[in-house]
DNA sequence: ACCGGTTGCGCAACCGGTTGCAGAACGTTT
DNA sequence: AAACGTTCTGCAACCGGTTGCGCAACCGGT
């Protein structure tokens, strides 16, 4: 393991000089520069993040906490996250937290300690203990808004509203939206969409709360059937596929007797271009809420003031 | 922020006593020792941990190297390595890298020389990237076996074997295995798994490879119903998934004409018990695996042998 | 030839713990 | 009482980069 002595010896500079020609090369000669990085490279110098991590006074490490991996939702948003932290030179690490029981946020606390900035994915988590969180570090939440924080969410709410008024211009009177995990923000938020979608147009009936899983969904086929809905929004694409899958079980054609709107990849699975579908870009979740976590930690001086931004989703009519 | 040095100050000891005090109490004195620990409460006092790695040369990271997110069998091998690492003060951080690609390899270079210890998921990368990555850092394999490295891998193999034998017991004359994506270490398991049950006993057609994906099982129903299967076993959960739904959207009944092994939670929803199922314990795969890791690297000086095991997967078969 | 202004580089002090080594203080053995 | 062994503590040198500051060389301008 070289380290940059070697190479400020091989290249007949001092450390100071090295470490400047690979970090801030303008601020050297050129043909310095050039000798400099062509010792450390044929030394192999690979700088040791933990030296300049102690040296700069900054960790370069960013968290990214998510309630559960078991949730196909979460897990493009990692990815997302991941690729726009390499771009910005930063590691991500993963934390898997619900951030509901004080347990949690002691634990939430010693990882912040330990890191730059965090991005939390907390569906259901108390308002407090994300306030709480934010107050340590940078932060910024994915899919929940809050007073004074930074958030990127995406706009499902307007969408499911589309969805809901396509149902009813296509002539269904009874449409059924199955509700989200209690106390979940997304829900509140998509529940009023729906219903003022729905209002006086057509009969809505809101089921659940259900818990986002497959499961679930497959046991929502009877209070589906009970209240003669044509036509459902599901909370969530897992709850939407056991649903299909449920019906199907009886001999309901979904589309057909029924009709299901899901997440586009699924209904292109499903019936390819009949089921109407929304498309929720998690990486793009992601990508985003760490560009602005990377922009809040540029601008180390001011506090920056909070980023709020909404991602649009597109709706995919059959036909259209 | 308060440093050792504070701590040392109040305790009025020098840094190195407080170092100790703290990290290795039966060195100092029972009095000193609580002295110190009072200071530090007092103080609030956070050890930073970038100064110890720097001191200690080890950064007390381990990664955990996964090829993608998107198929539900990893996350709980990372929800039980995340456990397992927590347990032995380990930070875990989670890299999505498929390990197949030269460009990847070097990503996964740079990631390494970052970390302690690397856990490697990758049912499909290349034997000879993972032996380098081998090289670099004590490496665990999880779901692959290679020579000279350790390893965790759950034993599907033998379960796919039992999955077979029992349908032809059943009466099943032509069988189809589903197989997984090309060059897949664990498909080539199963396949000669199957094939070996299978022998002279009952028709099989190996189908595939396939991507491990609810599309690829839609797409399969046609090659299953071509050979006349009336048993199945898919690779993967989400392939067997897509072909229930494939087969259920045609109007086959599933159980019923055809018959598709799938794993514990999925079974449980589709038909509650009327299917075979396998119960693969991704969770156990993490633990295990981080497990045998941290022993690895607790043993510095010796490099201790390869470890290699196999967890045994339980096969549920309806009405057992 | 003299001067103010770049530009490029090195010295040395950091960042915040860890640890080898030596010495002080005290108890034990002969 | 001398010699020796323990136990506890402090000094100082690390780990491997980063950065403020000062100095020398060199620029064109007058």
């Amino acid at each position: 393991m070289s380290t940059l002595a070697d190479v400020a010896a091989l290249a007949t500079v001092s450390k100071s000089t090295a470490s400047r020609a690979l970090s801030r090369p303008d601020l050297v000669a050129p043909e310095t520069a050039a000798r400099v990085r062509a010792a450390a490279e044929q030394l192999g110098f690979v700088p040791s993040r933990v030296a300049s991590q102690l040296a700069r006074g900054r960790t370069g490490i960013v968290a990214l906490v998510v309630p559960t991996l078991d949730n196909t939702f979460f897990t493009p948003i990692i990815s997302g996250a991941q690729a726009r932290a390499d771009l910005a030179d930063l590691q991500l690490t993963v934390s898997v937290n619900p951030m509901e029981e004080p347990a949690q946020l002691r634990a939430f606390e010693r990882l912040t300690r330990q890191v730059d900035g965090v991005i939390v994915v907390a569906p259901r988590g108390a308002d407090e203990l994300l306030q709480a969180a934010g107050a340590l570090r940078p932060t910024v939440l994915v899919d929940r808004e809050l007073a004074g924080m930074s958030s990127i969410v995406a706009d499902t709410a307007t969408a499911f509203g589309t969805l809901m008024r396509r149902f009813i211009a296509d002539g269904h009177r009874s449409v059924a939206y199955i509700g989200g995990p209690e106390g979940s923000w997304q829900d509140r938020q998509r529940t009023r969409a729906v219903t003022e979608a729905a209002q006086g147009r057509a009969g809505l009936t809101v089921l659940g709360p259900a818990p986002s899983t497959f499961a679930a969904g497959v046991s929502s086929v009877e209070a589906v059937l009970a209240c003669g809905a044509t036509a459902v929004v599901p909370y969530a694409t897992s709850i939407g596929l056991g649903l299909v899958f449920g019906l199907h079980a009886r001999g309901i054609a979904s589309p057909g007797d029924v009709i299901v709107s899901t997440e586009r990849m699924v209904a292109e699975a499903l019936g390819g271009g009949t089921i109407p579908a929304i498309d929720v870009d998690g990486e793009g979740l992601g990508t985003a809420a760490m560009a602005a976590l990377a922009d809040a930690l540029e601008s180390k001086g001011a506090p920056a003031a909070p980023v709020r931004r909404r991602l649009s989703v597109p709706v995919f009519w059959p036909g259209a």
